[in-house]
DNA sequence: CGCCTCCTGCCTATATTTTAACAATCATTC
DNA sequence: GAATGATTGTTAAAATATAGGCAGGAGGCG
């Protein structure tokens, strides 16, 4: 699989849309796509889908175009949307809570096992099959438990300690929701969902497009 | 401002986290920077920092650094911080209420004027002084309040025709959580916070660095 | 069967983004 | 007040990403 080395981060951001919009058209029962069509649902121009998915073989026919549902789960391999997956979430604040309850993740099976949090208040309770739990446990959990993935949704004042803790632990997937650059070593791979930065980016772009409106008026 | 119409959307997404590291510093007390102090802070290379800056003016000194107050406000000025928004959030199930209460926006001037909702356990409910109200109100709503900037949060099965409804009434800009996209004229700006893939290619690192773990075995 | 249309996979060209290099400039030191 | 070291702004080069173009294969149709 060294051919997977040398993806471009761009390319494995598209496939989650690709992956996403195989999964409408096997919807409306559709089962034959080209990658003109894709262009046109997902706004990528067809050389480039075409491109992106030859990077990891042609799963197309010349002449003919894709079948939806192989592609898919073809796409899922990649992925690993074939693969099961515990999570824990650290932080059993507002989002801790909110991605605990999000149903969104369906389509593949990913298991939220715990949340872990210091607030005497919210340890016991339970979302979704989850507890919460206390967060000096978190250790002694992550030694028992077989954990794929941890969400850090602590204040950003202790994310990095927080994901120093899961590391050590033997956690290399971090879900990172702290609006905080978590300094981490090489083998650890973490993904940032910074909202500020989104929103910040968003006003710009409001901003700029109210300057456009005054000036051509 | 003409030169902002052609910067790369790249540069603005950089913008964000430079703001914020220099408000670490600020907080530290420093209040001289360079552009290698701020590479070694993002992660980000010097000499693109420099270019990103200059994109929009030379804010700092030859030979002497940049004032970090001072490049601080110039870039909140650039993405507009300095300015009040009024934010709506459409949908007030976990995700409208965790972003209702999130505190992460202190930076800038953003309020939560009021969520909608059509489940009617929600509505009449207050998260931080913004009522949850009934999303048959919203239009009325608008034409009433100068709002902008709306929050999807609505299922994905609902957010299109949403949207449609905010632009019907003026909104220019929206911050997408629907895991969907949306069609929408030029005009309008649309964030997609579109948690399912940023979930998915964590997955795909993961598996990544699995898979390479294995074969170093 | 032959022709036409459509579409992939691949190769090439263009555009964009990032990095590197360097002259100009400033504060500091001796 | 001249030399030094640090650092910017800017230009050029390299790397990367995207778009375009085309040969060849597949299916459909008369």
């Amino acid at each position: 699989m060294d051919k997977h080395d040398r993806i471009s981060p761009a390319v494995i951001r598209r496939l989650p849309k690709y992956y996403r919009y195989l999964g409408e058209l096997t919807k409306m029962g559709i089962n034959k796509t080209s990658s003109r069509e894709l262009s046109e649902m997902t706004g990528f121009s067809a050389s480039q889908i075409r491109q992106d998915l030859n990077n990891f073989g042609g799963f197309g026919q010349q002449g003919f175009g894709y079948d939806v549902e192989n592609l898919r789960n073809e796409i899922a391999k990649i992925l690993g949307l074939d693969n099961k997956y515990k999570i824990i979430i650290v932080g059993a604040g507002n989002i801790g809570q909110a991605i605990a309850n999000y149903t969104g993740f369906y389509e593949a099976d990913y298991e939220v096992v715990a949340l872990f949090d210091k607030n005497p208040k919210l340890i016991g309770m339970s979302i979704r099959n989850a507890m919460i739990m206390d967060s000096d446990d978190l250790e002694d959990f992550l030694e028992k438990e077989k954990i794929d993935i941890a969400v850090i949704c602590t204040p950003k004042s202790v994310s990095q300690q927080v994901a120093e803790q899961l590391v050590r632990c033997g956690i290399h997937a971090i879900w990172n929701f702290a609006p905080k650059d978590l300094k981490m070593p090489e083998n650890v791979h973490v993904e940032n969902v910074h909202l500020n930065e989104s929103l910040f980016s968003l006003t710009y772009y409001y901003n700029r497009m109210n300057r456009e409106k005054n000036k051509n008026e």
